[in-house]
DNA sequence: TCTGGGGTCCTAGGACCC
DNA sequence: TCTGGGGTCCTAGGACCC
């Protein structure tokens, strides 16, 4: 056994009080404003092409679904116990999440949106009996006002906010909200929280752990910080210093600029023409080029990828990228399109079954505006985009698109259980009514 | 038959330089 | 002929998250 130097509990940090507000099974609960028919029905929303569970309700968890299962797999379970199934359908989502968000400012100024379904709020300067009521009232207005349940957890630091959170999201007592800050009730919320469920700890750090008889988080925190900091490096000592109630992630309230911007789909079937590749990557560059326009981006390079389908041993797999400088920062849908369709053109091997394409642009920027005599051209192609983004926020996306996306799309993904978008696009509304 | 997509951060190792 | 070692930068890949 190795071990083992216990901080003195005296450090713990109880001052700060981070909270971390996260929609329960968020989308199956999206599904159900618009159809109070399924309150209390075990629901599960399905990823792209139809293909893997990712969302279950809390019924059809405790049916036994698993997360990330693969549909096809689940479908017998479905079927007998009548569980409603929905392509995702995230134009919705993105929207319903927007209005979370909203009205999560409304209860704390700092709020850092961490995914669509979560979000950390600073709730300093509250006494400790008075967080719980706080937070009570929170669940309860973004559940009258939206419709959507929340679970919230109250901790020190970040990590123990999800510690928190995750116990009130697993324990019916707490009712939906759970305060770990006396020293205490941390220590038995560690206890009751297997090392696997800790934020940062994935599927192989946990295995690395156990092997240690690490089992929990108490385990964990128990554990020397050398050791830790030996075998599992700065992510590791983070992790032990946040559950001891030291921070070291600070509420980054102010979103800085993406990195790198990536659109890739598998196919609803495969392809093994260069024209229906050409087609995919047309699409997907040219909405990568859209979204980093939307943020006011611009990229300096960019990569292409294709791939086979590696679940199907039984045929030649196949995969490869290739990394294209850009001549000019740019986020021009024209430009970016062609030099994708140059790179895959390069990898393209004739005499496979792709399954997958996608196109990650890279090196982001803001797009300043330095011109020169040479920028005529920019200019010009900047006029284009502005009309064509405005012409397809209008009209729908894909109302203008560019020649060489094709329009048949043999490639195109697969979603057979869609829901209409009811709060963003009115056309399907119509549909719907009629 | 059918197995998601979009991110971030860290690290090891190679290339290169002096 | 003998054939060092430290620093930096870049990249690919791993691990993780939702």
């Amino acid at each position: 056994m190795l071990y083992t130097k216990q901080l003195p509990n005296n450090h713990y940090s109880l001052k700060k009080s981070i909270a971390l507000i996260d929609c329960n099974s968020f989308y199956a609960s999206c599904e159900r404003i618009f159809n109070p028919k399924l309150m209390g029905k075990p629901i599960v929303v399905l990823s792209n092409n139809d293909g893997c569970i990712i969302t279950r309700s809390s019924e059809a968890k405790s049916l036994g679904i698993k997360m990330g299962e693969p549909y096809f797999k689940a479908k017998k379970i479905i079927e007998k116990n009548k569980i409603k199934v929905f392509s995702s359908n995230y134009s919705l989502y993105g929207d319903i999440s927007q209005r979370v968000m909203e009205t999560l400012v409304k209860f704390s100024p700092e709020v850092e949106i961490y995914s669509i379904d979560e979000a950390f709020l600073s709730l300093n300067g509250f006494e400790n009996y008075e967080l719980n009521t706080y937070c009570s009232h929170i669940v309860e207005k973004i559940k009258k006002w939206i419709g959507i349940p929340v679970s919230i957890g109250v901790g020190s630091t970040k990590t123990l906010s999800k510690i928190a959170n995750n116990l009130a999201k697993k324990n019916e007592d707490y009712q939906g909200v759970c305060i770990l800050k006396e020293w205490l009730d941390v220590k038995n919320g560690l206890a009751r929280t297997p090392i696997g469920d800790v934020w940062g700890i994935g599927r192989r750090l946990s295995m690395f752990l156990r092997s240690y008889k690490i089992n929990n988080a108490l385990d964990f925190i128990n554990t020397d910080k050398g050791w830790i900091r030996k075998n599992m490096g700065v992510v590791g000592e983070k992790i032990y210093l946040e559950l001891h109630g030291i921070s070291c992630l600070e509420l980054d309230l102010m979103p800085t600029n993406k990195k790198n911007c990536c659109v890739s789909r598998s196919f609803g079937k495969s392809v093994n023409k260069l024209i229906d590749l050409e087609e995919s990557v047309t699409n997907y560059s040219s909405r990568a080029a859209q979204k980093i326009r939307e943020e006011g981006l611009v990229a300096h390079s960019m990569n292409v990828f294709i791939l086979t389908n590696y679940f199907n041993r039984r045929e030649k797999q196949y995969s490869n990228s290739i990394k294209l400088q850009l001549p000019y920062p740019t986020n021009d849908s024209l430009q970016i399109v062609k030099n994708a369709l140059l790179g895959l053109k390069k990898i393209y091997r004739k005499g496979y079954n792709y399954k997958k394409a996608g196109v990650i642009l890279n090196e982001l920027s803001k797009s300043s505006i330095t011109k020169g005599l040479l920028d005529y051209k920019r200019d010009v192609s900047e006029s284009i985009m502005k009309s064509m983004d405005l012409i397809n926020s209008r009209y729908g996306n894909s109302t203008l698109k560019i020649a060489s996306e094709g329009v048949e799309n043999k490639w195109k993904i697969k979603r057979e259980k869609l829901t209409p978008s009811y709060t963003t696009n009115f056309k399907d509304i119509i549909r719907v009514k009629c």
